[in-house]
DNA sequence: TATTGTTATACTCTATAACTATA
DNA sequence: TATAGTTATAGAGTATAACAATA
């Protein structure tokens, strides 16, 4: 069966964007498994990681910084206040926004699964030097931010 | 450590993780609205296109290259078959696999589709030099396919 | 015994529309 | 009129287990 010879890559359109898909899928999976044992999924730990970043994250923003529709930020944002990990403040000049705050028992939470984030992000990322996964990180900012 | 004060930019554990799903999603939603007047998804171009590239691939090999569970190959290969696209045909050596391969209206729907996978690339990457671009594939290949 | 494909199933994720309360 | 959040819902995606046919 002569089926296993190398595709020229000028005849492969969508290469980039389907590398992309599977090595993100990849990561959110891997994110889920470890932080199963915190009936947690990689969505929640975004939330959490943007809001203590930030210290207090308007839903409407949440929703724009993971690229995910605002009722999915609901639901998450529910499970997370509903484990007591945020609370839903009001903001101060605007009664129709409410502003994502990180508990302090969040801040623990965050704290342990900030290092199995990082193990994670680790093992997806074994394969290259510092150096590379640095430029990796810098040109995918620059796709999803352009300015 | 006042555990409520923001996080520095460079230590953000999971971060490109994040940035590789949030790549990788827009890439499929993309693609997909791209495919919508073919009745196609994402994931059925990537069967036809490997399919075609390769000659015949049996269905787990499919799911391997995709990244992708046995029983959603099959649905894939299910919607594909009944559009026209492919043929599920006998492997001359082993009865127990199936070759999925491209019919002759699936080599014009792909050569169709193909451009809009190019399409959606360049606008996906509209902010990289050729030569980032290169390398960010390379980099992403690097990454699920270490050899 | 192990593997390929299949079915069934349950759960998660995504997207949309409609509603409320504020602005 | 427009925006922030919410609810409900349907469709797509993902993961698991169990099974028949074949190796």
């Amino acid at each position: 069966m002569a089926t296993t010879e190398p595709i020229p890559d000028a005849d492969r359109p969508g290469r980039t964007g389907f590398l992309l898909a599977r090595a993100g899928g990849r990561a959110i999976r891997s994110l889920n498994r470890a932080l199963e044992p915190f009936g947690l999924r990689s969505r929640h730990y975004t939330v959490l990681s943007a809001s203590a970043a930030r210290g207090g994250l308007s839903q409407r923003e949440l929703g724009e910084i993971l690229g995910v529709d605002p009722s999915a930020v609901v639901a998450l944002v529910d499970d997370l206040e509903r484990a007591g990990l945020v609370r839903r403040d009001p903001h101060p000049d605007d009664r129709r926004t409410r502003l994502v705050v990180v508990t302090a028992a969040g801040q623990v939470t965050l704290a342990e699964t900030r290092e199995l984030a990082r193990r994670v992000d680790d093992g997806l990322l074994a394969a290259l030097t510092p150096t590379e996964r640095a430029t990796l990180e810098t040109l995918l900012e620059r796709l999803t931010d352009p300015s």
